[in-house]
DNA sequence: GGTAAACTATACAGTCATGTTCAGTTTAGG
DNA sequence: CCTAAACTGAACATGACTGTATAGTTTACC
């Protein structure tokens, strides 16, 4: 579906990319950006920053929005149907992983902006996918029945962020971290 | 030690007490709290607040201080060496648990403020208990080794957050944690 | 009961961010 | 090439917060 086009000439366009590339650069770094810093850092004036976003939240949620949108459709397009559980697991993972890496502050530090609520809803997406592989595999008898689908899926992502801090604290390198993960996560669910 | 004492008078010292008490209520509450914020919560003048701690910096420093001094008490309270590992392991989650639910969110909230760096060295004295145990777990042979111990704590702390934050979405509740926590941790660590 | 410590309210200075208005310039696109 | 869309900087109003200073009142404690 095309997003509804309400007729924007093309360096408007080209504007609100970059503002949200930028802004998504910014809260990468680690800080939660003010409107002058976001218009500073993407070249353009705070007025027409202010045109195209009409308040600091919004662009937040939509550079979050999107964030999330893409991590969807790579998961999406893992068709991770068609491998066996713990095949499909090993993927996500190796998938998730580098994407992880980029957005994981930028969802730490929209969160102390947003409600934690608006942040949940937009992550289910991404969490369905790692529940239907995990019931999946459950009803393979790959895993461990004895647990609620929700926590399972709620340790699994505890974990990768786990494992993303640690890369940030140095006691992990990036190269690392999916094989240890892949352990660890199949320790949690294998019955 | 007794803290240095610098003859201060007892309503001074009644009214420190106070405002510490009053922060860490805000903050557990999940708002990052202004000094004018404090005062009133604490029934205390601000310019009194102020003549106390001469920062907000200050202020929250030290409420997390003194939270995490009372869980390195407590845990060091509970003798873990003279348990078995995975006695030991369950003795600790039984105990974290509430007082994690109830200091979860300060620290999220101090995050925002005071760098991650400062809030981690402070968090070393808790680890510091964890590491201990499940090296101790490793000598025993009833932990895995085949990775390295500072992985392992972290995902202990993790799978803890995850199960406080599935309480704060009301998808598990309060009384489930524990079980379920020490389930999960064992299938984590054993080898 | 006297004195210094501790508290209070009010007021002030300074900073920073948000969001808006305005008047003028550039540029996309038919 | 013309016009409307888009952009720009500068300025303004507002509000929140941080600290500090002042002058006066209450209270702990010897």
């Amino acid at each position: 579906m095309p997003t509804s086009t309400p007729k924007r000439r093309a360096d408007a366009e080209r504007n609100i990319e970059t503002i949200l590339r930028a802004t998504h650069e910014l809260m990468a770094h680690g800080t939660l950006p003010s409107m002058s810093d976001v218009a500073t850092a993407s070249g353009i004036g705070r007025v027409t920053l202010y045109s195209h976003f009409p308040s600091r939240e919004v662009l937040l949620e939509e550079v979050l929005r999107r964030g999330i949108a893409h991590t969807d459709q790579v998961l999406t397009e893992l068709a991770l149907d068609e491998q066996s559980p713990a095949e499909a697991l090993a993927l996500v993972v190796r998938t998730s992983w580098p994407i992880l890496d980029r957005h994981r502050r930028v969802r730490t530090i929209a969160l102390a902006e947003i409600g934690p609520e608006t942040l949940r809803r937009q992550h289910d997406a991404a969490f369905q996918h790692v529940g239907r592989l995990i019931e999946r595999g459950r009803a393979a008898g790959d895993f461990r029945t004895d647990q609620p689908v929700d926590w399972l899926v709620a340790t699994f992502y505890a974990i990768l962020h786990a494992a993303a801090d640690e890369v940030d604290a140095g006691r992990l390198t990036s190269a690392d971290a999916p094989a240890l993960l892949i352990s660890t996560l199949l320790s949690t669910l294998r019955p």
